[in-house]
Parts: C-alpha cells; structure tokens; sequence
DNA sequence: GCGGTAACTTACCATCAGTAACTTTGGACC
DNA sequence: GGTCCAAAGTTACTGATGGTAAGTTACCGC
C-alpha cells in the first residue's frame, strides 16, 4: 500500500552537491548531448525545475561541474610543483599530477575534454584552464631559458599544453588490447623532446 | 503579383556539393548545436527533408562535412611533405601547411577543432585523423631516430600532433589585439623544442 | 503550535530532429 | 512534339527535450 514517499528536503549547499555529483556522472557517462535534464534529476532524485533554480539551464550546469573540475586539478597540479626543486622538476612532477589526476578521476577527465567542447562557455572555461597551465609553464621556461623572447617562451608553453592533452586524450582512448600508456611513460616522453630541446637551444 | 518561384531540379551530387558547403557555413558559424536543420536548408534554398535524403541524419552531414576537411587537409600537406628533402624538412613543410590551410580555411577549421567533438562519430572521425598524423609523424622520426623503441616513437609523435593542435587553435582565438603568431611563427616553436630535442637524444 | 519562506512539483510551451505521404519536374523514349 | 515515370522536392506531422509559470508542502524561527 504504497505510502508515497514524503517530499525530503535538503539543505541547497548539499542539494548542489548532490546535483553535480550525479551531472558529471550522466554527463560523462552518456555524453553531454544524449543526457536529459530528467535524467540527471532523476538520479538525484528530485524533478527538473530543481536543477533549473540551483543552476540555471543545463549550459550552466555544465559551467559549474568543469570549474568543479578545473579547481581540483589546479589544487593537485600546485600542490606536486610545489614539492619540486628547479623548473625541470617541476614541470615533470606538474605533469605527472596531471595525468594521474585524469586517471584517478576518468569522468572528470572525459567532461572536461570530451563534453565540454559543446559549449561555448565551456569551451572558453576550457580555454581559461589552458591559460592558467601556458602561463605556469611559461613561466618555468623563463627561469630555465631568460634570454629568449617572452613571445617565443608562449610559443614553447603551448607547444607543451597541446602535447600534454594529446598525451592524455591518447592514453584514455586506448581501446586497443595493447598495453597503455602509464602516466610516468607519458611524462617521460613530453619531457625526452621538450626538455631536451630546451636546453640545447642557442 | 509573386510568380512563386518553380521548384528548380538539380542533379544529385551538385545538390550534395551545396548542402556541404552550406553546412560547413552554418555548423562553423552558429556552433553545430544552435544550427538547426532547418537553417542550412534554407540557406541551400531547399526543404528539410532533402538534407536527410542526402545524408540521413544531422550527425550525418557533419561526418560528411568533417570528411571533406579530412581530404583538403590531406592533399594539402602530403603534396608540401613530397616536395621536401630529408625528414626535418618534411616535418617542418608539412607544419606549415597544416598551419596555412587552416588559415586560409577558417570555416572548414573551427568545423573540425571545435565543432567536431560534439558526436561520438564525429570525434571518431577526428581522431582518425589524428592517428594519419601521428602515424605518418612517428615514420619520420624513425627515419631520423633509428634506434629508438616504437612506443616511444609513437610518444613522441603524439606529442608533436597536440603541439600542432594546440598551436592551431590559440592562433585561432587570439582575441586580443596583439600581433597574431604567423604559421611560420608556430612552425618554429614547433621545431624549436621538438626538433631539437629529438637530435640531442641519447 | 503557527506563520512564512524556501524547496519542490505539476503541467505546460516552444523548438527542433526526424518521417510519412503526397506532388512536381525534367529528361528519356517513341 | 507528346507522354510517361522516376527522381527531386514539399507539406504536415510526431516525439523528445530544454525551459518556465503557477501552485503546493515541508521545515525553521518565534
């Protein structure tokens, strides 16, 4: 006899929670496009017009799990850096942070470089994240390279930016039966050409 | 008094150039998910329905369109590696094609780097023709690096597509108003660290 | 206990991908 | 030149889904 279940309310901070738990799951899970606003509600366990008045619309949504994302991954990023002694080492600690990050949190890593594209706030949240790194790493080639032109430091940082997410998007697409890329294989290949070529420049 | 224009027969595959060129248009100009189906077939002068006898569905017209750009893209840079003598100058010209082609191609550009990643296909469809890159990068290095392991060859290679990718698309977005880094600017970075790294391997 | 506010639901609209059934055009063939 | 007829195209619809307005209910302070 089915007593209906009564009408639980939460706290907003936890429902907020609650909701970007289950939307970066749905949204990784089926792809931001085929996941329904229902269906992330229906996950949390509560109707649509909810999620509308935590964040918005689903763009927003979005919005709030990749700046979830790019928190984490920035606390991680800084806190192997900073343990470093020397711009080499940390860019290779920073480096290793970051794909281990992606492997111990893959739904993470999928919205952020598969769903977030869709987007144009959040591919222009992305773009901020991949300033944020250009700089850092900018910023460590000046210390090991100061005579070259600040334009040509942004140049090289890019260069590793791009090579880092390929690297990753590379290793978390592995389908085939071989065997995968590890994260310290991957940072040792960025480093062999990147580093390499740093220090032999004129 | 409105003669309402007779309904004009065209043949097959001049429709299906239109509808392309029309898609690539749309798709890059509103973003893949703003543009309806609608909108392209207005711009081709048609119905809906017409588009779907082309190519099935909405995902479908953008595999073709992503299809087309893969071929351009292709001729493009093999034709300006043939013209090159030894590895380092294949790499560098084929760069630089890359580079130009997608300057010269702006539409066909954001279509792929930044509308593409919204279907599973199209993604798909991208990441083909990043493994061509990478495959076709990871021959040259082993004609210059010999002695090296395959998987790092291949490390290496994806490393040098993400820099490429990376390098494209802050050429693309340089919204501020400074001097945008030329194809023969990003060209350099390139060769910069990756070139000169792989020469001072052990 | 008893308001009142904040959380929540029901019931709806508008847009758009996709489709079925029908109509017209232009070339082939005589 | 007339007459077919198959391909090319249109009208008119459905279903799913993002988004919203108005009403309902649970908890907290007094």
């Amino acid at each position: 006899m089915e007593t209906r279940t009564p009408r639980r309310r939460v706290a907003r901070a936890e429902r907020e929670r609650q909701i970007l738990d289950a939307a970066v799951a749905v949204f990784s899970g089926r792809g931001y496009q085929n996941a329904s606003m229902d269906a992330v509600a229906e996950v949390v366990g509560v109707t649509k017009p909810v999620l509308y008045s935590h964040f918005g619309s689903k763009e927003g949504l979005l919005l709030a799990c990749v700046a979830r994302v790019r928190t984490e991954l920035l606390d991680v990023t800084s806190a192997a850096a900073a343990a470093a002694d020397g711009p080499e080492d940390m860019l290779r600690r920073g480096t290793l942070a970051f794909f281990d990050y992606l492997d111990a949190q893959k739904p993470a890593w999928s919205l952020l470089y598969s769903e977030a594209s869709v987007s144009q706030a959040a591919a222009a949240a992305l773009e901020e994240i991949r300033a944020q790194q250009t700089d850092f790493i900018a910023g460590l080639l000046a210390v090991q390279a100061p005579e070259t032109a600040p334009q040509r430091l942004v140049g090289w940082a890019h260069v590793i930016v791009g090579a880092c997410e390929r690297l990753a998007l590379y290793r978390g697409s592995a389908a085939d039966g071989g065997p995968r890329m590890s994260a310290a294989e991957a940072t040792d290949h960025l480093m062999d050409l990147v580093w390499t070529g740093l220090a032999h420049q004129p």
